[in-house]
DNA sequence: ACCTAATAATTAGGTAGCCTAATTATATTC
DNA sequence: GAATATAATTAGGCTACCTAATTATTAGGT
C-alpha cells in the first residue's frame, strides 16, 4: 500500500486539517457567539430583501441546521432583546423573527467587521485564486456528497 | 459599502460554510467516533516510524488539542480494549499509549478506507488542483492566524 | 363540515469534541 | 533538600448541534 504515502494526499490531509482548526469563526463577542451572530445575520439580510420578516423554518434551511436548533438560538437572542417574535398572521402556526434596533446596530457592525476580514483575505490571496479556491471547495463538497450515496 | 456584495468574498464564504459541512469526517464507525479514529492513528504512525510508543503529551501536540482531551479519548479506548497504558520507565510521569492487537487491525482497517477515500478525492481533482488547493488552504490560515496577533 | 394528516414551532434531553482549573506523581534546578 | 516545573489525570463546563415528543394550526379527502 504505497499509495498510502502519497504526498499529495498527505498535503491535502495536513491542510484540511489545519484549516478546519482555523478560526475564521471567532468566539464570543458582545457576548454573543458565532453561531448567534449567524442567525442575526440571516434575519437581517432575509428582511432586507424580502421586505418580510424571516420565519424560523426559513432560517432553519438556509443555515443547514434543524428548526429546534433556531428556536434555541432565537431564544436567547430573545431574552438579550435582539430580537423579537410576531406570529404570523397569514399562518399562525408560523413565528416570524424580527430585529429590535438594538439587535440591528449590533447586527450591521458585526457583519462589517465580518465583511471586512474576508476583503482583506481577498485581497491576500488575490481575485483568482480566491475564486479558484472557492471553485476546489465546492468541487471536494460534491467528492464527498456524492460519496455519501 | 458596496464591498459587502463583492461576488468573489460572497462566492468564498459560501464555499467556506459549506465545505464546514461537508462530512469528510464520517460519523462513529464500528461505535468509534472521528476524535477517537484520529488518536488512534497518530499512535499507530508515531510507533510505526520512532519504534517507541507515544506519549499522551506528543499525541496532545500533533493533534492540537489539550492533553485531559487526549487522556478522556484514551479512557474510552482503553476501556474498549483498542489500547493500552504503560508507565514509562526514563521517566515515570509519562504514560507511553501502546495499540493492543485488536487495536491495530482496527485502525489499519479504519486507514486503508479513509487513504483510499482520500486518493479518490485527489484523483477528481486532479494532482494538480489538489496541491493548488493545499497550498491555498494553508495560506488561509496564514491570513487568519497573523490576524490574531 | 369533519376528521385525518401534514406542517410550524417548541421543549426536553442528549452527544461530540473540545476546554480550563485543580490534583497527583515524578523530575529538575538551585 | 526545598522549590519549581512537568506529565497525566479527574471533574466539570461549553458550543453547536441533534432526535423525539408535544402543541397549535392548517390543508386535504370524502
Amino acid at each position: 500500500m504505497a499509495d498510502r504515502e502519497n504526498p499529495t494526499v498527505q498535503k491535502l490531509l495536513r491542510s484540511f486539517i489545519q484549516f478546519r482548526k482555523t478560526g475564521w469563526h471567532d468566539k464570543k463577542i458582545n457576548g454573543y457567539n458565532p453561531s448567534e451572530y449567524k442567525v442575526l445575520a440571516v434575519i437581517y439580510e432575509g428582511a432586507n430583501k424580502k421586505e418580510t420578516e424571516m420565519k424560523v423554518s426559513e432560517i432553519s434551511q438556509i443555515l443547514e441546521v434543524t428548526p429546534p436548533t433556531v428556536t434555541q438560538i432565537i431564544n436567547n437572542l430573545d431574552k438579550g432583546g435582539l430580537v423579537e417574535r410576531m406570529i404570523d398572521p397569514q399562518d399562525r402556526r408560523a413565528v416570524r423573527i424580527k430585529l429590535t434596533p438594538k439587535g440591528k446596530e449590533l447586527t450591521e457592525n458585526a457583519r462589517k467587521a465580518f465583511f471586512e476580514k474576508y476583503l482583506g483575505l481577498v485581497d491576500y490571496l488575490g481575485e483568482e485564486d480566491s475564486e479558484k479556491l472557492a471553485e476546489l471547495l465546492n468541487k471536494v463538497h460534491r467528492y464527498f456528497y456524492e460519496l455519501k450515496r
